[in-house]
DNA sequence: ATTTTATGTCAGCCTTGTTGACTTTCCAAG
DNA sequence: CTTGGAAAGTCAACAAGGCTGACATAAAAT
């Protein structure tokens, strides 16, 4: 095998080999993901689509149905359907906007926020123990490589999503 | 807010916000990871499932029907319907297995390798270019990060697919 | 001879995605 | 003031891909 060098610097990290070990680990990492909110949710009338939405929601209180459409890439029915039995069990609220009385901007009640909770510690518990196992510089590289993977459109979704958090 | 020190190294990177960072991370990334293949596969009449099964498949060829179900993670009726599809296509074939005659033992016919390339290749290209943009620092992080983020099973499926590919 | 294991299959259900068609509300441009 | 079009909601129908439960078969193991 030869070893590809430019600057001085190995490529070893951008064979076949390397790339399909990448795709590997993503395919049982998102397993682990999602395992835990979705235990929560079985039991509860709840799936994974709520889940997102209620995530999304809390992390950005007051945004439209549209915004939401466009950060979860979902249809407007698939959403609904969802948004509706959130609503109906006072989990979300839809208020109409002030300024523009055509959009509804989205909250989570208390009730929401106790849900939202419960999932986001259960899934964070497990990102965080896996960035303690792993140590900052590998977080770093972690956020680096899923970064550079998003389509454009999503990047923008995270980026605004950092900036409200930072 | 308090920065948390311990041996002179900062844990700024555990708190709650950069750990949902990472979790909205996955998430957008992973819409990404998929995109490429799903575009391939729709007008076909395969989906996700379909990839999934090519793609273990392939990765170890002659593995049994019970280790695709354990790395996969589904329902032996749900991997069947896809496999059975897979099979009167002519993208899979089962060999009785020789030395246990209950097992079937699967491999890709050349038509299954064909499309396994097509898809591997969109798949890969995202994440070569991803890796490349990262850098080969980032992209032992983010193994190393993902790799923690498994069940344990799933690391034991992972890690037993790395030694056969090194 | 009996039990267990590996696999396949039928039937039916659920979640969550899709498209298409239609309505209501309401801002904004003419 | 009227009207075009955007935002939102709703109904219906459908598909993929999960699930459970029940049952069948072949072959290995006890």
């Amino acid at each position: 095998m030869a070893e590809t060098v430019r600057g001085g610097e190995s490529l070893l990290f951008l064979t076949d080999e390397q790339v399909r070990k990448g795709i590997e680990a993503m395919f049982f990492a998102y397993r682990g993901f999602t395992a835990d909110p979705d235990r929560i949710l079985e039991g509860m009338d709840y799936g994974r689509a709520h889940h997102r939405a209620i995530h999304f929601i809390g992390r950005g209180p007051g945004g439209t149905v549209n915004t939401l459409l466009s950060i979860l890439g979902v249809t407007k029915q698939s959403l609904n359907r969802v948004l509706r039995t959130l609503m109906e069990d006072g989990l979300v609220e839809a208020r109409v906007g002030r300024v523009d009385r055509r959009e509804r901007h989205l909250y989570l009640t208390e009730k929401g926020m106790m849900l939202e909770r419960q999932l986001s510690e259960a899934q964070r518990a497990r990102m965080r123990s896996a960035y303690r196992a792993a140590g900052p510089q590998a977080v770093a590289g972690f956020r680096q490589v899923l970064e550079a993977m998003m389509d454009p459109e999503m990047r923008r979704h995270y980026a605004a999503l950092k900036e409200g958090a930072q």
